[in-house]
DNA sequence: CCATCTTACTAAAGCGATTTATGAAAAGTT
DNA sequence: AACTTTTCATAAATCGCTTTAGTAAGATGG
């Protein structure tokens, strides 16, 4: 068998920066100064330069580029569930922050599965985040071990491990619960059931013990029957609610840890044939798009997704570029309630404005 | 000032490949080699070095690997929006199948905004991904120039610029539209009326096309009133719904060429107090997993995102990997209806299983 | 006119891995 | 025992870029 001197590769090659260089005729070092606008450039070679890299079409390897310079310019971005309407809106707002400035995010989908979650964490470490936002509103903590360990800048929603470089989102429930439950009273009620989601989670502890101090702040006590635990999910709002239903005396009006649980609610009262807000009313949270649309369109108690992704990106933009943003550990995020059409007098009172509760048409 | 011999760096590095090969005592090389299972290792030294990676907790960096192997396991995914239900189920079953093949996907969701796209885009390139699953249902071509141009192989719905390195998933919209029609048709419906998504893709072309052709073949032509184009959002679908609300005959029918526009006519509808199915039956396209918990459930055209994002994951991994998977430039989805409760007999056909029409709203 | 600064470039040393070429040791052959 | 073959580890080159150190050219000054 003829033996070839040299495998020499054939494959056409990527474009390099070294091409730009000899179409310019400079050193890759200016090249690359160029591009990273390294102010020493003379004008008018930079200029030479980025018509090279025009008329090549030469785009430069970010993978080398982060070898390098140590900086990947990669967030990782841990959710519970793409499928769950709340994290793509999420999502969408950190991509935009990304975007903005040139940073890619890796995501991650955890499904509620520790394991699922180990193998995000790996592989964001691989391929060497600069810094990770874990809104799974969870606290796995364990699992966040590696990156704690690795100095990995992280952001978390309502808890975080005390570590050098980590914040964490301060979500203010109280504020916008409160209004929800003040809201209700107003329109005379005093049975109000609460939909909470997974209780071990500390974002909806709190805002449990939101909605029970709010109610409490107006002088009631709710039943034990009336506070359910959902899940955060569509199915789970239903079978929680179908729960309520089981007791022996129904509450007027229910709260929601979010609005997919609002949303399974509403789909078993249709189902039941009662009526919201007439026979009963409804408050979500979170405020998601769909919030809007489901009949009657819900009122709900408004966390803005493009606060939490800002303030999300912010803090680990202030961790990797010091001095950009300003830094602080903790960021609060408002929330404020949206009323729609969900909510309504409380039955048996009646007042001269508000219409025997029949089926209203409106044609638009 | 004293000067140092050479500014040491004093940070706490990241773990090398270098330093996994000292503790186990062996060369870089062989580790390399362990970590990538190359089988002329000697059992008990890849033994040694895997305690080593272990003990040390070494994760290999991804993109050294990748620069010097030319091999980023990156995959592009390219969606038009995000906070469409329909993309984040899509978007899980293809993180799946990357993660189980060890691939990394960069997410880029392009508004519909050409310009967001070339962003995507040129980032996509940057960071090298090995293929991009173009999944927009759109036609954007001159925008994928750029990746024609540096062969990278691309994978598209319904529609593909000619090239060595594309493949098509081609979705069989006959089967599943005409099996609704079919439906609809034997449940004594004639007045059909058809929703489209934006007409400037050719997906949404196909989907009024297979609707018109199922029409024609139960003898029925719809009144052009009643073919009315939405743009695949639930707004979309309301504005069309409200549309057909207009018309001087009302169809008993409405398909709808995805489910997001079909919850939007759902809810125009009950807004208007018309009872579905009684008044009117509506069928969806795509079956998203809301589909099943609107009310009432949604009978709907399936399309499944699993079965779409197997294949266009798998059509990346055979031009990357040939042989691993079987290659071919064409990729079949099957549609299959869904029967759920949104559909009925049409007003008028009464048999005496039926029950009496309670009461009919004229609107206007 | 030579010494001293600036200014703006280039050469070269990595970044952390993979991979090829090479060679030492072990095993097999005559 | 001397030679060949096999096995498996190592050294070194390389991927495409950034960045530091070094240097040539021009400006300034005595």
């Amino acid at each position: 068998m003829i033996k070839r001197p040299r495998q020499k590769k054939v494959e056409k090659k990527r474009l390099d920066i070294r091409d730009v260089a000899k179409h310019a005729g400079v050193s890759i070092a200016t090249v690359s100064r160029t591009i990273n606008r390294v102010p020493t450039v003379d004008k008018d070679l930079a200029r030479r330069v980025w018509k090279s890299i025009e008329e090549l079409n030469y785009f430069p390897n970010t993978q080398a580029r982060a070898l390098v310079s140590g900086r990947s310019r990669l967030f990782g971005l841990l959710i519970s569930e793409i499928t769950n309407p709340f994290f793509p809106e999420l999502i969408q707002g950190f991509e935009d922050f990304a975007i903005e400035n040139n940073y890619e995010i890796l995501i991650g989908s955890t499904n509620y599965d520790p394991e699922r979650m180990e193998i995000c964490i790996r592989r964001m470490i691989e391929r060497n985040v600069e810094g990770v936002a874990v809104m799974t509103f969870g606290i796995e903590e364990p699992l966040l071990d590696e990156l704690v360990s690795r100095n990995i800048p992280m952001v978390f929603v309502d808890t975080a491990p005390p570590s050098e470089n980590v914040s964490t989102l301060a979500v203010d429930y109280h504020h916008g619960i409160r209004e929800g439950v003040q809201h209700l009273a107003a329109l005379g009620h005093r049975k109000l059931a609460f939909i909470s989601g997974p209780r071990q989670q500390k974002s909806c502890q709190l805002r449990e013990v939101a909605f029970l101090s709010s109610v409490a702040e107006i002088g009631v006590e709710p039943h034990k029957q009336w506070l359910v635990e959902g899940d955060h999910t569509l199915e789970g709002g239903m079978r929680a609610m179908e729960q309520l239903l089981k007791s022996n005396e129904f509450p007027t009006a229910v709260m929601c840890s979010n609005d997919m649980t609002a949303i399974g609610a509403l789909r078993v009262l249709a189902r039941t044939g009662l009526r919201v807000p007439d026979d009963i009313s409804v408050v979500g949270f979170d405020d998601i798009h769909l919030a809007e649309f489901v009949y009657p369109p819900l009122t709900t108690v408004r966390m803005s997704r493009n606060d939490l992704a800002r303030a999300a990106f912010s803090a680990l933009r202030s961790h990797v570029e010091p001095g950009h943003a300003n830094a602080r550990r903790s960021w609060p995020i408002q929330t404020k309630l949206t009323v729609r059409q969900s909510t309504g007098y409380a039955p048996g009172i009646s007042l001269s404005k508000s219409k025997p509760a029949r089926r209203k048409f409106k044609v638009q």
